[in-house]
DNA sequence: TGTATTTTTTTTGTCGACACAAATTTTAGG
DNA sequence: CCTAAAATTTGTGTCGACAAAAAAAATACA
């Protein structure tokens, strides 16, 4: 299990309680170390956190909102999970946030969104050359969710990341396949993007960001397709 | 005071105290029965609603979720502020929902989702009719929402009925002004939009939603313009 | 042996109480 | 009379306990 959940029993400051099982919680499921589906005993937690059930509760509720467990009425709240079968929705709405940062971004940036924007893209350029999928995804997250700060509309924002975090879940399952060299190709995509945004370019911007969501969603179903075969094989 | 605050002191089946504060709050909240930037005390909400601060408390971290209360650390929470500031953020992704939910309901729907579409319709138009704005203001939400539906993606539909809840408070503020003949020219507008989704024209059913966001658009900038130029004279 | 009913166990939803933080008021000193 | 420190008040964050609901186990009956 992760390691940060077993650290606790140095004291905290009044009032983190709840955003520390926040983030936990939240780690652990996007890490899938919490598969999707199963439940979650808020006694057993509350034990292996060394807290009072009350802030698990409120944590579990906050989770819950971002829609990533689902609770049950008077029965455990469970993981949520992975629906294969809408899928097309969820790439559907990716894309199109991908699109509308990138555009906006283009529109509204200022001059230190570039400065954080580059910064991420370079830990992303590293993961890739270390071949570290796990690290490819996290920073991935973040150089995307960057330009979306930098479009400075909060509804697109809070949308896309919760839909990057699921991508990060999905990810996660298939990220064994990640040994081939495409990857590379997404930075040199990621570098084009930049510089579209940097010139205020909103169409190319836009362009860009919409091939690259194709690249990424296809990357996707196929991975998705090779384990099915491999299933079936078995 | 809304009088559905008031009646409690009757039993209530266990587990639907939290749905039920957070009900009342969400009502009160959207209706600016509380006015934005109020703070919101438990132990005096738990008094008036006769049950303990637990349930309370879950309740307004759901609320804070939906951004629709702000909590400060160790202080009150409070109603969110409606930012006049980045309205423009608003008006811009609630007008990208707009067309997509229409766009992908002509793509989507299912024969049952025509005919609550249509009843939605129906009642905005009573609403119309009767020259009732606060009806007006509910059934339209209701019409749209149930067009968010049809188009089958849950990530555009909580994006949207957040905006739209969003929309009703900023409406409620305005609604005075709802004294003139504009909003018939609405429920042309949502006839077209019903005609198109029917036809699965998928371009035509953007169009129709794009121009009636634009009009919706236009009428609440309209709106508090006028009510700004009230203020100066005052 | 299989099914229906009762009993036990487990786990959630709610409660009242307490501790701590921040805001407010009071008091002391210049 | 004004400023700064101390004391008080107000309200949140967390806790342990209890009651109700659901699930699991045990029992009765055919």
């Amino acid at each position: 299990m992760s390691d940060s959940a077993t650290r606790k029993t140095t004291e905290r400051k009044r009032g983190s309680g709840v955003q520390f099982v926040y983030d936990v919680l939240r780690d652990e499921i996007l890490d899938l170390a919490l598969a999707p589906g199963s439940p979650i005993d808020e006694i057993q937690l509350a034990k292996r956190l060394s807290m009072s059930r009350t802030p698990i509760r409120e944590a579990l509720v906050r989770l819950a909102g971002d829609g990533l467990v689902t609770t049950l009425p008077n029965r455990s709240t469970v993981v949520a999970n992975i629906d294969f079968l809408n899928l097309h929705t969820f790439f559907d709405a990716i894309t199109l946030m991908y699109r509308v940062t990138t555009r906006l971004a283009a529109l509204h940036y200022q001059p230190e969104d570039l400065v954080t924007i580059r910064a991420r893209q370079a830990e992303f350029a590293k993961a890739v050359e270390d071949q570290d999928a796990l690290a490819m995804i996290a920073t991935n997250r973040e150089f995307h969710a960057a330009i979306a700060a930098a479009a400075r509309n909060p509804y697109y924002e809070s949308l896309f990341l919760r839909l990057l975090d699921e991508g990060r879940r999905l990810l996660r399952l298939y990220y064994s396949s990640f040994n081939d060299r495409l990857p590379q190709r997404y930075v040199i995509e990621h570098e084009d993007m930049i510089a579209a945004i940097e010139a205020r370019d909103v169409e190319t911007a836009d362009k860009l960001a919409s091939e690259h969501a194709d690249q990424i969603v296809a990357q996707i179903r196929n991975m998705i397709a090779r384990d099915h075969r491999q299933q079936i094989a078995l």
